[in-house]
DNA sequence: AACCTGACTCGCC
DNA sequence: AGGCGAGCCAGGT
């Protein structure tokens, strides 16, 4: 089990019309610090369409720049098709749509 | 085999 | 209040 493999794995349970910011990805792996690891780790992301990268935002609920599989938009509009509201056309409504609680893995 | 870099975040200055 | 460096892991050069 590689540090990258559990971020595959906590980036999955993030359930369906919420986000998590990469730095609770981190801190779901044990170490806060991993956010620049889970950012890369998804960079990669070896199962498209299997792993819910667009659900994962940087702390201030802003996506990724760098998100780019189908256009920076395309993650905008997945949230949207799955409930989640924007503040403005790039940022997640942190306040009601970032998780509580991820499970640790 | 070593070094550089990259979807981040936090703590100092 | 804003800018900069450090810490983490893996893959490419």
């Amino acid at each position: 089990m590689t540090t990258f493999d559990k971020v595959y794995a906590a980036v999955k349970q993030i359930p369906r019309g919420s986000v998590a910011t990469y730095g609770q990805v981190a801190e779901a792996l044990g170490n806060r610090r991993l956010a620049r690891v889970v950012g890369y780790a998804l960079h990669v992301n070896p199962e498209p369409g299997v792993i819910p990268c667009h659900r994962v935002v940087k702390r201030d609920g802003e996506v990724s720049s760098a998100f780019a599989f189908g256009g920076a938009n395309r993650q905008v509009e997945l949230l949207r098709g799955e409930g989640v509201e924007f503040i403005d056309e790039t940022h997640v409504d942190m306040a009601h749509f970032c998780v509580r609680a991820l499970p640790l893995v």
